[in-house]
RNA sequence: GCCGAGGUGGCGGAACCGGCAGACGCGGCGGUCUUAAACACCGCUGGGGGCGACCCCGUUCGGGUUCAAAUCCCGACCUCGGCACCA
């Protein structure tokens, strides 16, 4: 190939001589784009066994129509990392393709009568276009479109499998709701005022028959991240956002009233059974299910209006922490099974009804919010816990909380409460000087020993045991929507649901639409999409027309990469046990707990079905920061602070973007956009173009003397030195993603090279080794430039053309960067006063009468005593320490 | 309120283990080249003082440990992200 041709732009200077041919990234770029997919160069061949596999995986984009600068932002130093790994020898498997279905789609549909499939379509097209641009080595072959049949019918398989493993299930139960968006799941509801993620629309709840997907089953499985390399900050809101809570069920009885019997069970769920002694009313959620057959005749005015009321309070309302806690009696009262005390039983709404049993015993004297609604209310205070030299009968002024767990070593910690009984007897003495009073049987004895002494005395009668509890809810996977994975259920009138049989999928989404303006899901309308006979009776049925949750496309996409067009079968479970999990996964933060929470249950439930051998998605993951607008902001269409990549790439060419980008600081952090900063880089890459191009140019620095036998040696090591040192440096960067530092370093190199331009340093062989590990270290980051030169470089010797990416990542070379010299800070005191230079393996004694020679150094001292002379870090530093 | 991340020049950031604070880049100032501008190239650039060799101050703030602290400890303050009556 040749490459000296379209990029010259020579031009004779007025002295006669020919200008060096400029650095053109818009005819490189292209061409060897162009080169690398006629070449298939990033294809994987997956059944390559002879060498280590690497599996690199990024976040699939959603076709919104443009990428933006924050796509660019994960992608292009994922291909870094692709890239760097092959030059390893590794056999990289990156590919990439479209989280398709979705919201956008159909709202463009709905607002401006576009077919969403169409608009969806073309702009996927134009983002294939967009990401090649990138120059990012992703295979092609591997595409997976997710809202093309040959993937979504796995979706309803999957679907249908989870049905028959009893993962999936169909209930009624008050559902989050957005008005534009339908039903969302919990995690889709974002801030203390409940707005929906995608339009900020407020949240409302209703009452709907959903779909649910069983993720409660692997709760405590997902707490446990043995063996995966994921930030911490990750996993603590996945833990947090799992919340399992330790503690016991407890079973009250309702006492016998005038209008009630008695008898009836009411169990709450606590962390602390040692306070039962101290239970001294009970609340019952507005939505608990007893709660109108235990109402008192005489109160059902009142609490009627109270959980209407509830019903219509908006959750900002009811949720806000600071809220005054307000509730009513329901004229009932409940039976303490530890010491048959009647306590009263009211309705509040700080009872939540979703969690635990929806009823809880309130212990006013060690909970706060009891107490805080004991003391409204006028409720009897019972302290049962105090230090054991406290005085019993001192008046609370606040809830006594004390956590036994918290004496407990952090790691046993599970959200702050107790773990375990086992973990009782690792209470250290300070808990154990927490004792009960007021509590029978138990005064005088450790708290920490009641908390299981007491379950196991309830438990002896059936009225109690230990139980664990957890925040994280099942799955809700309905969405009425049309853009998206039909659920593969017919509802019949004499059936019910039933699923759809397996041979008739996939049931296929129609392409045409009849939207009417309206954002109602249009195949409620599609008679012959709606009209099935029922597979068990035949008799005439309604198709499901709810759809699935996009989430659960890329809940499992990088495992179909691996065999995009089977037919008969989700995935090729041979290809996922030899590539599963993905080595690297690179994608927002802001996935934490749900894409990245879903595709590891997942993975769990595609294994109990035998589908996959792995139990985690992604052994190493990370979270690369956020790119805000100029403003700051999160970068959107409505705020009008998009970046567009396109004109940067226009007027800087990729290379130049994609280093400007990993040069802006730590990958993790992100940022604000600025693009001044961007002809930084730009300048570099000039520089590399010049030193590889034109060694003997004169516009160069003037830092190196011309090379003469005198110091042709020094000038040899000064090269080598530079060029190894940095090799050292920067493959420490690459395998930790510090590509800011890693740019820094190859400037400096360059900066070094571009100095000895124009001199005879030039002829040296080690000045063409600088060059050629500069271009080969660079290669990962901005692959246009240094192929473009590799390839003039193989031309000029000769060389058949091989592409700088299948090069060997060169090894540093010991001897090269031995310092001789070495410069030490002298301080006095701890304050610098001068440095000296000395030969690497010079003695203590010898440094040491060196320093006190220099000028300052001695006025330092001045006619102070010398109390001793400290060499820090192995003769990187001389302290010297006046006696005061 | 709870959990997490962070606070270093005019700006983005570097200093990984306590050991020369400010690498690298932007911006700014001065200069070379040019009719001019752009490009390119060279020099200076934390603050203050001094003619000067140099000196003093300086990593959000206040304490502490140490020969030595941006780095470790204690206590504040501020910014960002997550969760939010979870019994």
């Amino acid at each position: 190939m040749t490459t000296s041709d379209s990029t010259t732009s020579d031009a004779t200077l007025r002295d006669g001589r020919v200008r060096a041919e400029r650095y053109n990234p818009g005819a490189i770029e292209p061409r060897w784009q162009a080169r690398w997919a006629e070449l298939r160069m990033y294809d994987t061949d997956l059944e390559d066994d002879s060498r280590p596999r690497f599996y690199v995986l990024t976040m699939y984009p959603y076709p919104s129509g443009a990428l933006h600068i924050g796509h660019w932002y994960v992608k292009t130093p994922t291909d870094a990392i692709a890239r760097y790994r092959r030059m390893h020898g590794d056999n990289v498997f990156f590919p990439i393709g479209f989280d398709a279905y979705g919201l956008p789609a159909e709202n463009a549909a709905i607002k401006n009568g576009i077919n969403p499939r169409e608009w969806t379509m073309a702009n996927l097209e134009k983002m294939r276009g967009q990401l090649r641009s990138m120059g990012a080595s992703f295979a092609w072959d591997s595409e997976v479109v997710t809202c093309e049949p040959e993937f979504y019918v796995w979706n309803q398989w999957l679907f249908l499998q989870f049905l028959q493993a009893g993962l999936a299930y169909r209930a009624v139960s008050p559902v989050d709701w957005c008005p534009n968006d339908g039903t969302l799941a919990r995690e889709q509801v974002e801030g203390t005022d409940r707005r929906c993620w995608r339009c900020g629309a407020k949240v409302e709840k209703r009452e709907l028959a959903q779909w649910y997907f069983r993720t409660t089953n692997y709760a405590d499985e997902l707490l446990d991240f043995t063996g995966i390399d994921w930030p911490e900050p990750i996993r603590r809101m996945q833990t947090n956002w799992i919340g399992r809570s330790s503690g016991a069920e407890i079973v009250f009885e309702t006492a016998p009233s005038a209008h009630h019997a008695g008898g009836q069970e009411l169990r709450v769920f606590t962390t602390r059974p040692d306070t039962l002694y101290g239970a001294t009313f009970m609340v019952l959620a507005p939505e608990h299910p007893l709660v109108k057959e235990l109402t008192a005749p005489d109160r059902k005015a009142d609490v009627e209006a109270y959980v209407r009321a509830t019903e219509e309070k908006t959750e900002v309302d009811r949720l806000s922490t600071d809220r005054e806690k307000t509730g009513v009696p329901i004229g009932a009262d409940a039976i303490n099974p530890i010491n048959g005390a009647r306590i009263p039983i009211f309705v509040a709404d700080y009872v939540l009804g979703s969690y635990g049993t929806g009823a809880i015993m309130a212990v006013p004297a060690h909970d706060e919010r009891d107490f805080a609604f004991a003391t409204k209310y006028g409720l009897p205070i019972v302290r049962v816990i105090m230090p054991r030299d406290g005085d019993p009968d001192e008046v609370l002024t606040e809830a006594f909380v004390h956590k036994a767990a918290d004496e407990a070593p952090a790691d046993d910690r599970t959200h702050g409460f107790l773990e375990d009984i086992a973990l009782i007897n690792k209470g250290t003495d300070a808990a154990r000087e927490l004792v009960m009073v007021n509590s029978g049987p138990w005064d005088g004895k450790p708290a920490i020993e009641a908390w299981g002494g007491i379950v196991e005395a309830l438990e002896a009668r059936g009225k109690g045991r230990n139980a664990v509890t957890y925040r994280l809810r099942d799955w809700l996977v309905s969405r009425q929507r049309y853009w998206g994975t039909p659920i593969p259920v017919i509802h019949c009138p004499t059936d019910g649901p039933v699923p759809v049989p397996e041979s008739d999928l996939p049931v296929l989404l129609p392409d045409e639409v009849d939207y009417r303006g309206s954002g109602e899901n249009p195949l409620n309308r599609d008679e012959a999409f709606l009209n099935v006979t029922c597979p068990q009776c035949g008799g005439p049925a309604k198709r499901e027309t709810d759809t699935l949750d996009t989430f659960i496309d890329s809940s499992w996409y990088w495992f179909r990469y691996l065999s995009p067009h089977k037919a008969d079968g989700p995935v090729d479970t041979e290809m996922v046990r030899m590539w599963s999990p993905v080595d690297q996964y690179t994608g927002g933060a802001e996935h934490a707990v749900m894409h990245l929470l879903y595709s590891r249950f997942f993975t769990k439930a595609m294994r109990d079905l035998g589908l996959v051998t792995e139990s985690e998605p992604f052994r190493k993951l990370f979270n690369q920061g956020q790119i805000l607008g100029a403003d700051g902001e999160r970068m959107s269409k409505s705020r009008g602070n998009v970046q567009d990549p396109d004109e940067l790439v226009a007027r800087y060419g990729a290379d130049a973007v994609r280093l400007f980008l990993m040069f802006m600081g730590p990958w993790d952090q992100g940022g604000p956009w600025s693009p001044t900063g961007i002809g930084g880089v730009a300048k570099f890459l000039n520089r590399v173009w010049a030193i590889a191009t034109d060694p003997n140019g004169t516009e160069s620095g003037d830092g190196a003397v011309a090379v003469t036998g005198d110091n042709e040696r020094p000038v040899r090591d000064a090269l080598r030195a530079a060029a190894h040192r940095t090799l050292r440096d920067v493959t420490e960067d690459y395998e930790s993603f510090r590509w800011n530092t890693m740019i820094a370093k190859l400037m400096e190199l360059s900066n070094t090279l571009f100095r000895y331009r124009g001199t005879d340093a030039v002829e040296l062989p080690e000045w063409d080794e600088a060059v050629s590990l500069l271009l080969l270290m660079l290669a990962p980051a901005a692959p246009h430039i240094t192929e473009e030169l590799w390839a003039r470089r193989l031309e000029a010797r000769g060389e058949p053309w091989e592409s700088i990416h299948v090069q060997r990542w060169p090894d540093y070379d010991e001897r090269a960067v031995v310092e001789q010299t070495r410069e030490i800070p002298i301080q006095v005191n701890g304050k610098l006063r001068d440095k000296v230079t000395v030969p690497t393996g010079i003695s203590e004694i010898e440094l040491e009468q060196m320093a006190m020679a220099r000028d300052k150094v001695a006025a330092a001292i001045g006619d102070a005593e010398v109390a001793r002379v400290i060499h820090a870090g192995g003769g990187r530093l001389v302290n010297i320490v006046l006696r005061r």
